[in-house]
DNA sequence: TGCATTTCTTAACTTAAGTGAACGAATTAT
DNA sequence: ATAATTCGTTCACTTAAGTTAAGAAATGCA
């Protein structure tokens, strides 16, 4: 299980035996029952995600409506923007499958980095890269209609329709869950 | 006009006289008047942008239609993502009012910082922090209506409204033209 | 300055999303 | 296992955005 935080981590720098050591004993890796909150909006936190096996995904309470943002599957990582501007959050997190996850603090983040500079470098590229993989999706979302961007999820993560409730995705999609269900049956028609 | 930069760069790093020396003789600083095409889709490019004054925006170009996604304005930079993916652009970058920028690319950078390591620093302070903001602003823009959004762009960014033509804006705002008069319309009556 | 183009607004009509309600299906709790 | 809740879909109706067209205003250019 571990080698999936390995293999994610090879792709950016190269690890000794030792520095997997190093990694394995921080005791990051937890397993997490579906429906677990690891986040709520209000509270303060330094906790950054990495999912291993199984979903999280963070969501707001609008007017007493849930309303989903994101979805984290294997091989994805969350860092909570409240993590990085040391306010309380603005969201939640929750787990929505038995999932597998590594839970790691900004202190220990901070430890090992002074130990393995290594890892300071890792963590650039990946928030750069982040920060570039975030620009476009926000551009495609912006430039896109509710069902071109139910056509898109279709094809580029259609895993997370069959496993994610409807009523989340049209959240995330940015309409209701009766606007999902008519847009479905439209395309559906279409097709035919 | 250059203290601009230096103001901005304090928020993160302190400079010396000797450090400040050296970004000047880089040579960066670039006066570009309205209507000058920075990049366009299809380029590659290295460069990164930094407002010093006026106002410069990214766009697509999808179906023959121009589909704005951003503004950057004073004291805002944009580093593209075919910076970061060393990829050929997808957008355009345009400056919509007489500006002035600093214009650096990769190179330089990765030179500067290796004379001066407070840069990688301030990098990687700057890539996470704008991870977060554009985090919360791509939920902002989720969880709102067309009218919530143009509201909110009147509270946080007034200047946008006086200064961006109102096509550009309604494209920036997910809708058309004709829905924004409208949708200024209906407010306006509203009001009264 | 005057002409041409682009931009903004209004209007009538079409299409799609929001709303409230109902009902069966699925899931969860007891 | 059964009751209770939550979930997904459908429907009728409302509201807002897309579309097409037209005219007025602003802007750019010669």
């Amino acid at each position: 299980m571990q080698d999936i935080l390995f293999d994610f981590i090879a792709k950016y720098i190269s690890l000794t035996e030792e520095e997997k050591n190093a990694i394995i004993s921080l005791d990051i890796f937890r397993s997490v029952k579906k429906g677990t909150i690891l986040l709520t909006a209000g509270q303060k936190s330094k906790d950054s995600y990495f999912v291993l096996k199984g979903c999280i995904r963070t969501y707001y309470i609008v007017d007493g409506e849930e309303k989903t943002t994101a979805f984290y599957t294997e091989m994805e990582a969350l860092t909570p923007p409240c993590v990085i501007s040391k306010t309380p959050s603005e969201y939640y997190v929750s787990c929505i499958e038995d999932s597998i996850l590594t839970i790691s603090n900004t202190d220990m983040g901070v430890e090992v980095n002074s130990k393995f500079p290594k890892f300071d470098i890792m963590c650039r590229i990946l928030s750069e890269e982040l920060l570039a993989k975030q620009q476009i999706d926000f551009d495609k979302f912006k430039t896109s209609s509710p069902e071109q961007r139910y056509l898109n999820l279709l094809q580029n993560r259609p895993d997370l329709i069959q496993r994610v409730p409807q009523h989340q995705l049209a959240s995330y999609l940015g309409i209701k869950p009766q606007s999902l269900s008519r847009l479905r049956a439209r395309i559906f028609e279409k097709k035919r």
